[in-house]
DNA sequence: CTTAAAAGATGACTTTTGTCAGTTCTCAAA
DNA sequence: TTTGAGAACTGACAAAAGTCATCTTTTAAG
């Protein structure tokens, strides 16, 4: 049976696109049968910022956001994790409780790989091992990146390079709206910024003409308008 | 002789910092013979954004910061570097140029081991691999905090918060005020704000009896009540 | 010791961002 | 179809941050 197949590690998609394919056949058996299939509807947390995990999630569908919550009491979030990216592996590796939240965004598959699994591999195979360390390495560097922007970039500039990092990323559906749908809340806590600054911030280049909204679905109409605006033009 | 003695990899107290000390003594002997010492004067950079390091530099003596400038023409620092850190090791590992520049605070010595000497004790050597890699998952969390602070908080807390940093990490001269002198643009690059409103940020907590400063150097007064500031009252 | 250059400091002003209070829209459950 | 809760939106205002011009102090080179 096709779902069959498919329900076992050698054969998930997911093993094309990270650390999981610096793994071998037994390797992946075990983590299979130990494996366990989630899903979680909408809305719902997959885990809690100060949790100790004891597994990562592989998300297999739908999309999950990772966020953080700052002394001020404010949301910010971190990372939007979908297909084929594994969660809570930091947190497992460093032996800390997770310093993120993660909460699905539309409802979700994900498979829960306990800790021994992973630990095990980067015990015994170091080609999995230098293909997660190397992922972190560029994962570091792109929080470099995250830093600079958050610290130096304007609401305007930021917001635009999240409209356009969602369309590069998640595409768009039919009718040429983001395939992804986010509350102007949850867009506000990307940027970094007031729900209500976003919204004006979303007006704005609405009038002029970079964007067209229709309920809170969005299309973007000028890319490059939109990237002048995030390199600060 | 001394100097000699600790001129050897295997003597180096920086090897009890990181994640060197994973390595076996043969290997430490193999860096030690290939590595090369140089020192560098305040204000000489090390290093630039875009270039390909062809090793990594280990910090003997001195501080260095290392920034990225934003698309807006602004520098930010991301990073102070001091004895016994290594700096380079995510583009080594990532096999990609750098995205800092690192520039000598002041008068440095640091040991320059070409990659070759990394990557190969990365493809024969687990444990030392798996300490980097746990290394790379605490900055990991890390870079989260910085990226809620930049984005939630103000520059009033950012800066206590930088202050307070600064205290813990390089502690006091004998009169008390911060033994790491830094001018208050870098203070400012620090925080990701302007020079004048870091001046002035420095002038109010001044007038509040939370720092007095003589020059450009700072001394903290009420570490409790900058730590209330950074959190928010 | 002098002195030019750099860094620190301050005032006045503008722009950006946040906050609060309210109104309108949307969508799904009754 | 109604309706009500939550999300989207708007206005008015306040606070935070950035900018520009200028002045003062510090520092280091000669």
């Amino acid at each position: 049976m096709a779902a069959h197949e498919e329900s076992r590690c050698e054969n998930c998609i997911i093993r094309q696109l990270n650390s999981l394919k610096a793994l071998k056949k037994e390797e992946l058996k075990a983590i299979s049968d130990s494996k366990e299939t989630r899903t979680i509807k909408k809305g719902e947390p997959l885990f809690k910022e100060g949790e100790k995990l004891n597994g990562v999630f592989c998300v297999r569908n739908g999309v999950s956001k990772l966020s953080k919550i700052s002394d001020n009491g404010k949301d910010q979030i971190v990372k939007i994790a979908s297909k084929g990216e594994v969660m809570g592996q930091r947190s497992v590796i460093a032996e800390e409780a997770t310093n993120l939240s993660a909460v699905a965004l539309n409802d979700m598959e994900v498979c829960f790989i306990p800790k021994t699994n992973i630990t095990a591999r980067i015990e015994d195979n170091p080609a999995f091992t230098q293909a997660i360390l190397k992922y972190m390495a560029q994962e570091l560097k792109l929080a470099d990146d995250v830093i600079v922007n958050m610290a130096q970039k304007t609401v305007n500039q930021r917001l635009a390079e999240v409209l356009l990092y969602l369309d590069k990323t998640f595409g768009q559906d039919d009718e040429g709206y983001l395939a992804l749908i986010l509350s102007r809340s949850d867009i506000a806590d990307v940027v970094g910024t007031a729900t209500e600054l976003c919204i004006r911030t979303l007006a704005k280049f609405k009038k002029e003409q970079l964007l067209e909204t229709k309920g809170k679905r969005i299309k973007l109409l000028d890319k490059k308008g939109l990237t002048q605006i995030k390199e600060g033009f």
